[in-house]
RNA sequence: CGGGGCGUAGCGCAGCUUGGUAGCGCGCUUGGUUCGGGACCAAGAGGCCGGAGGUUCAAAUCCUCUCGCUCCGACCA
């Protein structure tokens, strides 16, 4: 049965496919050409990079606006940090240094000359920041610092796709120091919960927070989390991460003060970010067969007004849509569209790609009954609405759709999450319809590697709270100690 | 970096086997009729056939070299 919805969302997509680009067949090439189609981005000359147009960036100021609120709510400033960093500073980390390595871009000239120190492009920022900190922080009276930055990162992948992994992206990062091991751990999973709830409640992707393995984790850091989500195409994606850094980086850059014991000590780090990358999750999540699908708390525009004009009625019709969006306006966010240069049916089709929730239809004959038509974008459900009743009416559906964006998501996810201590079985669902599989794990990571190496699945996380009926290792099939959930991922 | 595929109009492609001076769909422009699910008719504009060299009376087409893109494998938010 499962795999039957799988089947099923992959024709969809073909369909959709079919429709805008004829010679395309596959998922991958259904991503491409909705965010092309909807001039969310564009390709750049440098391989792996890309312009984000207005549509795809006005999600990202949406995220900027919910997101960034909740971290300013929480206590943490913006501040910024430069986007060169000298080599020195980020060789100081072993082990940070030696994961990003593969991946930075080096600056060698500047002004003509050949530079005597060759300068990094920030891969994050960990090391410019506590380059700075170790200058900032003297006393326990200092602490704690809380700052995050909003930015551009540069990490020269071998691979790219849009917005999922480019050669340069934004994100936003947070950088903090905390007095003790404790606070630190507190911050750590609070932003955890942050981006959880984010996730959840404002974009409608329901996610699985838990704990990244020695493996997965990030590099320098003492234990990365995650916010793991599930996309239709059955592979699972880092949605966002939150690390407790230790004393690692205190350590080597030195960042100490003087605590009320009156002893000399390193603070404890954490740091958290998530990127634009949140688009492509957002459109992976949630779109279908005719294209994007946004849920209404993200949308800039929740509400779109096509009249149909005819010839008769064309002056009646445009009076009364445009009281209808003055009215409207401080309501919900509407857009009047009233081009006569296209069609409605075009412009259904348009606002319908463009992930519009709702279409408010209003001609002729609705005029005659004082009504409006409303359209659903998520399940295309119709329904007549006195146009006196709408302002009480819109909020509420908008509403109603978020909650079901959230649930069938979540009804998704549910249906591609497999369980077992089957090794064959595992192996042939990573292979076919891939989705999440909860097993047991010994904790080695001898047999993590094989599970990647046989079926391309890592362990995405360590779910909090969550425990498989099995006792054995999944690969194995020793004694376990931990529950994960493995999978595919971008 | 290893293996495949592709560069022809803004986009997607045909033409190449068997050389004869470039075509289709969408889009674009103009005019008209339309408008309750991507409207129709008519008339237009737009191309050093990725680049360089060679063979030939003649090259998008054959040969050599080159550049770029893309998919699959090793790394990653």
């Amino acid at each position: 049965m499962e795999q039957q919805a799988g089947r099923e969302s992959a024709a969809q997509s073909k369909e959709f496919v079919k429709e805008i680009t004829p010679q395309a067949v596959d998922y991958s090439q259904w991503y491409i050409d909705v965010i092309l189609k909807t001039e969310m981005m564009d390709y750049a000359p440098v391989k792996g990079c890309m312009a984000i147009r207005p549509f795809g960036f006005a999600i990202w100021e949406k995220i900027q606006e919910l997101l960034g609120g909740r971290i300013k709510e929480t206590g943490h400033d913006n501040a910024y940090f430069p986007l060169f960093i000298p080599q020195a500073l980020l060789q100081k980390e072993a082990e940070h240094v030696e994961g990003f390595a593969p991946e930075v871009a080096w600056v060698t000239r500047g002004g003509g000359e050949v530079l005597a120190e060759p300068l990094v492009v920030r891969p994050t920022s960990e090391a410019i920041i506590c380059d700075f900190y170790s200058r900032w922080i003297q006393s326990w009276r200092d602490l704690p610092v809380l700052i995050n930055q909003w930015c551009n990162v540069v990490r020269w992948e071998k691979s790219t796709r849009p917005f999922l992994r480019t050669s340069e992206f934004l994100w936003q990062e947070g950088h903090t120091c905390h007095r003790t091991e404790d606070e630190a751990e507190a911050e750590t999973l609070k932003m955890l919960e942050v981006y959880r709830e984010f996730l959840e409640t404002q974009m409608a992707i329901p996610v699985i927070p838990g704990r990244k393995t020695e493996q997965e984790k990030f590099a320098g850091a003492l234990r990365t989390y995650t916010v793991e989500a599930l996309m239709s195409d059955g592979r699972a994606l880092q949605a966002g991460t939150s690390h407790n850094l230790g004393q690692h980086f205190a350590q080597v850059f030195d960042i100490t003060f003087m605590d009320q014991d009156d002893q000399l000590k390193h603070v404890w780090q954490t740091s958290w970010g998530v990127s634009t990358r949140l688009i492509g999750a957002l459109i992976m999540v949630h779109g279908d067969d005719r294209g994007l699908k946004l849920p209404p708390r993200m949308a800039t525009i929740q509400a779109v007004i096509v009249p149909i004009l005819s010839k008769k009625a064309r002056e009646e019709v445009l009076g009364a849509v445009r009281a209808l969006a003055e009215q409207l306006k401080s309501i919900v966010r509407i857009k009047l569209d009233d081009r006569e240069e296209y069609s409605p049916g075009w412009k259904y089709n348009e606002w319908e790609m463009k992930g519009v929730p709702v279409r408010i239809e209003l001609g002729p004959r609705d005029l005659e009954k004082n009504q409006v038509v409303l359209v659903r974008r998520d399940n295309g459900v119709k329904e007549t609405v006195a146009i006196a009743e709408l302002p009480a009416r819109l909020p509420l559906l908008l509403e109603e759709m978020q909650r079901d964006m959230l649930q069938s998501a979540l009804a998704f996810r549910e249906a591609h999450t497999h369980t077992g201590s089957d090794y064959r079985y595992f192996q042939e669902v990573m292979e076919n319809e891939r989705g999440l599989y909860l097993a047991s794990w010994c904790g080695r990571e001898e047999c993590e590697l094989k599970a990647k190496n046989d079926t391309k699945a890592t362990i995405r996380c360590i779910p909090f709270n969550i425990k498989s009926e099995h006792e054995n290792c999944l690969v194995c099939g020793e004694k376990a100690r931990e529950t994960v959930y493995f999978a595919r991922s971008y």
